[in-house]
DNA sequence: CAGTGGTCTAGACCACGAT
DNA sequence: TCGTGGTCTAGACCACTGA
């Protein structure tokens, strides 16, 4: 007999995850339904939904109604990264954060942001390129176009001491977003301006965000060789 | 006047939203505690806690006891990664995949996979190095090294046809991993192995899984040059 | 201390979907 | 069709934490 009550929905994931753990109920299996664990642990089916619904977000368990509650084949391995405003990112390993602004105009899309932004030709964007440090070093290159017509302010906004990173987060709502990562070598400008050799291998991240299907901002980040994006499982 | 009415989580979830997006919440600001919003919606305290919950998880709303729930000063992106087993994420793109085991022995642990898996010099591990391919093209290489006494099964796992990726999944529980993602130059065998040109910038992917403290695998992802990571925000 | 979020309960109804 | 998960409700108690 059990030396601890199971009457709340984290002890029920736990031993959930236990008995899965311990191969009770091996991946592919039928575990039994809500009511009969509620039955068993002395709960509300309520809490047993709330850890069953947990484990499944976590991707352990396939659910379907009727067909009830299975072991998952293939856990997927779920990785949850935060994407910091690159100022805390910085702060956060202690580290002193400055910022320097080194391009600002205003431009018609290139090919290649038209495509990325779904934006006419004519469009005109405010391209904004700007440098990151931590402890003076430089961290990461932010290479930037705003759509001017989504967010006119930023006309007025001299993103020479306010990242436009930061100034977008405050001013500019969005609804939703995709970001990319991949490794590049470096082109010869950003390189230059990381203080690294051309061509090296960085990690690059493009994100571009969206305000019901108007493109806000698009954004390559060009990091300094060596960064780690890490996170647990 | 509402003509749809507000009375399960996902419309108080969707009406939040639309506050904080119309900034009549705007970054910073307290919004009305639990009892007063359900009084407002017309709906239980338990559905307004889920909604505001499933928000705060999102990065968008900060709530603390006795201080109440407040608009995230900057909404921290969270983007969710799906970690598929390799072939499923090739056959989920519509390629062939295809599988070929490189080399396949045991050694005593390297000084840099001691660290990695806080074991002592003398430890053997099983060290498999496999390609994926997909549509006959590689895709990624892997490096992987495996604790024999841990999951003693692996030292008569041929790992020819079946992948130590999936053998693992399948026969070898973990309770927790991390991970990482980074950009580096491709070692020169790594190169050879995926036909690409020696240091080029390459995607990594370093995954160290554990089962309650005892380091199980560690494993090195080299994806071909062109790779990239993507996901919804 | 007192206000707020976090959770549990028992019961109810509904939506989906396998058979 | 009908079993299963998904959700809502009204009420209750508790845990944390700011004042």
């Amino acid at each position: 007999m059990n030396t601890q009550e199971i009457n709340n929905w984290q002890a029920v994931h736990e031993e959930v995850r236990r008995r899965i753990h311990a191969r009770d109920w091996k991946p592919g299996d039928l575990i039994p339904n809500e009511a009969d664990l509620a039955r068993e642990f002395g709960c509300a089916r309520a809490t047993v939904n709330r850890a069953l619904r947990t484990l499944a977000d976590a991707g352990l368990l396939d659910r379907r109604r009727k067909a009830g509650t299975r072991v998952a084949l293939h856990p997927v391995g779920k990785a949850v990264l935060d994407i910091p405003v690159i100022r805390q990112e910085i702060e956060g390993c202690g580290m002193a954060y400055s910022y320097v602004m080194l391009d600002r105009i205003t431009e018609p899309a290139a090919t290649s942001q038209q495509a990325r932004l779904r934006i006419r030709a004519e469009t005109p964007l405010l391209h904004v390129t700007a440098l990151h440090l931590a402890d003076g070093r430089p961290y990461v290159l932010e290479d930037r176009w705003i759509d001017i017509a989504v967010v006119p302010d930023a006309t007025n906004a001299p993103f020479d001491t306010t990242s436009a990173n930061e100034w977008l987060l405050a001013q500019a709502p969005y609804t939703h977003g995709d970001i990319a990562f991949s490794a590049v070598a470096l082109p010869e400008m950003a390189a230059l301006a990381l203080k690294a050799r051309p061509a090296a291998a960085a990690f690059r991240i493009e994100r571009n965000t969206w305000d019901n299907d108007r493109a806000v901002t698009a954004v390559d980040l060009y990091f300094a060789p060596g960064y780690r994006m890490q996170t647990q499982l």
